[in-house]
DNA sequence: TCTGGGGTCCTAGACCTT
DNA sequence: TCTGAAGGTCTAGGACCC
């Protein structure tokens, strides 16, 4: 998909299209998440501080992600592929390797193209969004295909071709070099993918290792044997926080530090695992980053021992100075836990009160007053009697919603109190108003 | 206003067992 | 009992991806 969030936002909010809309965290130490095509003009881009991007694209519209709207939207493309395969790999929310000839969707170039044209329209059609289509023999020549063919098109890579057309890209073209790898080729005097294939498969392991060169020298020659997986199996649970200031306080990085242990055993609960070792991390307040982990005899899903666990390794941990974000991580997974094998050991024991997810849940936060309700920049709200908008910006105990929908004309802007008992969050609509529904 | 969040994979050293 | 090789596991960190 094409800006995925960003195309997102402006197919629900017509006053944004044709526009710079620019997704991420809006906090102070915020980064840029996608922008609109519009936006990547004046130089913003992905991973971008948003102070930089502000300073670029100071007349852009912000927004704070809307993940539930991204995934629902996701899952119509996903299930548009599926039709396609049975071979299904998602790399993202907007981003999957089809395997066409194992859903004899394509048997040679001319089948695929009429296959990757009609999935690009019925994408349109489903989810009013453009997304971009990448042919070729391989998961690398598909990716760097699809790169090729965005924003909005179709790119096949002929069979026979690849090499030709790989010999000048730059060796960052290639998946798997970032900067890094990409510094360290360039100062060995490789710059492109020709020179890697060049260079030979025994200097490449020489300067990036065994893995990693011998890799690298496969695909500079084209050569990529990996399937389409659809399945695959999580390897590890994380939550992790940035904090808007340093904590300087010892105990409040306990504190948060118990906090994301219970967020973190709530996902892999939902996800039915359970995991051995635990994770934590910290990165300090001048940016460098360090792990601690352990691994239990065996594996958990219990809050209190995860917690646990995460305080026994920040004890490791010197935190003078101030730390900027602290994590936990589970890994190690497995779907039974420790006490699971102690349930069975005990075999015919008498049943005992489960101890299940509900069990250990916290217990719930009182609702915020009207006052303390949040109003994120881009999310729904709905108005008693000026129906469905958005709201545009909040501050200063005002916010100012725009009342529009993805079926409407450009709405107007109306401000209210934070606190106006009219005003109240809204489920975002479909993107395609659906058939019957009157119009906006 | 410098640098998010959730992942995967690889490497390398320490340590332990066979 | 000592020694060394080999292999597995644990741990920490780096790189990369979207």
């Amino acid at each position: 998909m094409d800006a995925f969030f960003a195309s997102v936002e402006q197919a629900s909010k017509p006053s944004l299209r044709g526009k710079a809309v620019i997704v991420g965290g809006l906090g102070p130490r915020g980064v840029v998440a996608t922008c609109s095509y519009e936006a990547r003009v004046f130089g913003v881009h992905s991973a971008m501080p948003m102070g930089q991007a502000r300073r670029l694209a100071p007349h852009a519209a912000y927004l704070v992600p809307r993940f539930e709207l991204y995934r629902s939207i996701s899952e119509q493309v996903m299930r548009l592929l599926r039709e396609l395969s049975p071979l299904v790999e998602p790399l993202s929310l907007d981003e999957a390797f089809v395997d066409l000839e194992a859903g004899r969707a394509a048997w040679d170039a001319e089948s695929a193209r009429l296959a990757g044209t009609r999935l690009r329209a019925d994408i349109r059609a489903v989810t009013g969004l453009t997304g971009s289509v990448g042919l070729a023999a391989s998961k690398m020549l598909a990716k760097i295909a699809s790169e090729e063919a965005k924003p909005d098109g179709l790119v096949l890579i002929p069979p026979g071709t690849e090499r030709a057309m790989l010999e000048p890209m730059t060796v960052r073209t290639l998946p798997g070099v970032g900067p890094a790898t990409g510094d360290h080729l360039r100062r060995a005097g490789i710059t492109t993918v020709g020179e890697i294939a060049e260079a030979g498969e025994d200097e490449l392991v020489r300067l990036l290792g065994k893995a990693h060169g011998h890799a690298l020298y496969a695909m500079a020659l084209a050569r990529d044997e990996r399937p389409v997986v659809a399945e695959r199996e999580t390897k590890s649970v994380s939550v992790e926080d940035t904090y808007d200031v340093d904590i300087h306080d010892r105990v409040r990085v306990g504190v948060e530090v118990g906090r994301l242990a219970d967020r973190c055993v709530r996902r892999l609960r939902a996800s039915g695992l359970s995991g051995r070792t635990i994770v934590l991390k910290v990165r300090r307040y001048d940016f460098s980053t360090l792990t601690r982990s352990e691994t239990l005899r065996g594996p958990t899903d219990d809050p209190a021992v995860v917690a646990e666990a995460a305080a026994r390794l920040l004890d490791s941990v010197d935190t003078t100075g101030g730390v900027r974000l602290l994590g936990v991580g589970v890994s190690g997974l497995a779907d039974y836990t420790q006490e699971d094998l102690f349930a069975q050991a005990a075999g015919d024991r008498a049943e005992e009160p489960d101890q299940g997810p509900e069990t250990a849940e916290p217990v719930a936060e009182p609702a915020p007053s009207p006052a303390e309700r949040r109003w994120p920049a881009g999310h729904d709200v709905r108005h008693a009697r000026l129906g469905h908008g958005w709201v545009q910006g909040s501050g200063l105990g005002r916010v100012t919603v725009r009342f529009e929908t993805p079926y409407s004309g450009v709405g107007r802007v109306r401000t209210f109190p934070v606190d106006d008992p009219e005003l109240s969050p809204a489920e975002p609509l479909p993107l395609v108003e659906p058939v019957g529904r009157p119009g906006g």
